[in-house]
DNA sequence: CGCCGCTTGTTCACGTGGTCACAAGCGCCC
DNA sequence: GGGCGCTTGTGACCACGTGAACAAGCGGCG
């Protein structure tokens, strides 16, 4: 079978598919003021970049604004969401339920934003059977039945640095294609497989970093760190 | 007075500051193993990057390492502590006690890493004064009482969205001059003050985008995404 | 004591991303 | 219906980061 349509798949700089969320975020905002219609220099106000890079990133998604108008907010929002893939919900399994698993269960924005979890995994035979927010935790040995089971698109790892690669791998043979760890290790995996790591300490390392180049408790200023975002690693 | 000593201030790049921490990590790894020396190549399998990045990153902080031998495990570790700041503790307020605020309070992996938690605080008087991991929450407004009474260097925003900048902004006048946001909006912040920003919903869209673009539930490949960081923003 | 292999540190070329500036184009007003 | 102001979209330039290739240099062996 043919290509869906003539999709001529543009490609987006990683740089940009990074901010899409910002900008997104930004424009649900606009739309709960009720703006109608929103200028690049208001997006980039709301979304904290510039108004130049806001108008070359939104470039890339196509033509969407009017000229001496700006950008209608409604239907701009649903462009970058189809295009961010946020018209169908992704289902999640998050294994590990320590801390910040459990934070993570619990948290419901999740849900709400079109990333309903649907299980929860962990080796603990006192964690497995537990109740979190509705959910009973299994154990990750059932990880291939629970994605026979329903469709599992995105798997987050919130275990111990030990046991993140092995879950990973199991997540990858169970047919999860995108992973976001949060364990502090390094983590392989194939190509076709997407890859987004968050580390708390590193994070806490890098405003060390700048803070002490400013002298400690800060005199003269070096550098000011302001976080990017990069692809997922195939 | 002037300064310190001949400290030339080599000036480090944002992508490498980023990095640093990971070959950090790794480095502890290699020392565990009870490896004296490490060469450039085997320091890449560690952290997930290639051995030219790894040269070119470390020569930055200088020449520690012998030519045919490889790097000093131990010394390069202490060089490496030491440009990152973490020859000192480095005290962490948190602020805003949800499930995320709370799980990271119960996280022990702060204070072994040099991070340990000084002071908690919320708004909501219904959380003031309980007990989290043997630290009592204070209320909000006594932040500035609490920079007075021990030094806080780092500030954690775990509230919701709609209260982190007035949070932000009582912690810069506390005295806080870096800020790790994990609330899905901006916070602006004075030049002179670090900010990175960790936002969960972010992550996830961005593995949603590549997903789709790979066909939903995996066939053709088309980019692998792989995080990376940038320094805190002034 | 000299040679040889190994690994670093650096240089160079390339690609990506960011910034600026400006022409194109749309809507409104007169 | 024509002109004018406003905002987009894009093209060119520049800085940064990446990747490879190579010379410099150290240690060990004969």
């Amino acid at each position: 079978m043919a290509e869906g349509s003539k999709r001529q798949a543009r490609k987006i700089p990683e740089a940009t598919v990074a901010r899409l969320p910002i900008y997104l975020r930004s424009l649900l905002e606009a739309a709960g003021d009720g703006l109608p219609t929103i200028s690049s220099e208001r997006l980039a106000e709301l979304s904290g970049f510039n108004a130049a890079k806001v108008r070359k990133d939104l470039s890339y998604l196509g033509s969407y604004g009017t000229r001496g108008v700006g950008y209608d907010v409604e239907y701009l929002q649903y462009q970058m969401s189809r295009e961010l893939g946020l018209t169908k919900d992704w289902h999640v399994v998050i294994a590990g339920l320590g801390n910040l698993g459990h934070a993570l269960a619990n948290y419901g924005g999740f849900g709400d934003r079109g990333f309903p979890v649907a299980a929860l995994v962990d080796a603990d035979p006192r964690v497995v059977g537990t109740d979190i927010n509705g959910i009973t935790v299994r154990h990750i040995d059932e990880l291939d039945a629970i994605a026979a089971e329903s469709q599992i698109d995105i798997g987050i790892i919130a275990t111990p640095a030990s046991a993140a690669q092995e879950v990973a791998d199991r997540m990858i043979a169970a047919g999860v294609s995108s992973i976001l760890n949060f364990a502090p290790t390094i983590v392989s995996v194939p190509a076709e497989v997407s890859l987004r790591k968050v580390d708390l300490a590193v994070e806490l390392q890098i405003l060390s970093f700048y803070q002490q180049r400013r002298g400690g408790a800060g005199s003269t200023s070096s550098l000011p760190p302001e976080t990017a975002a990069a692809p997922p690693a195939g």
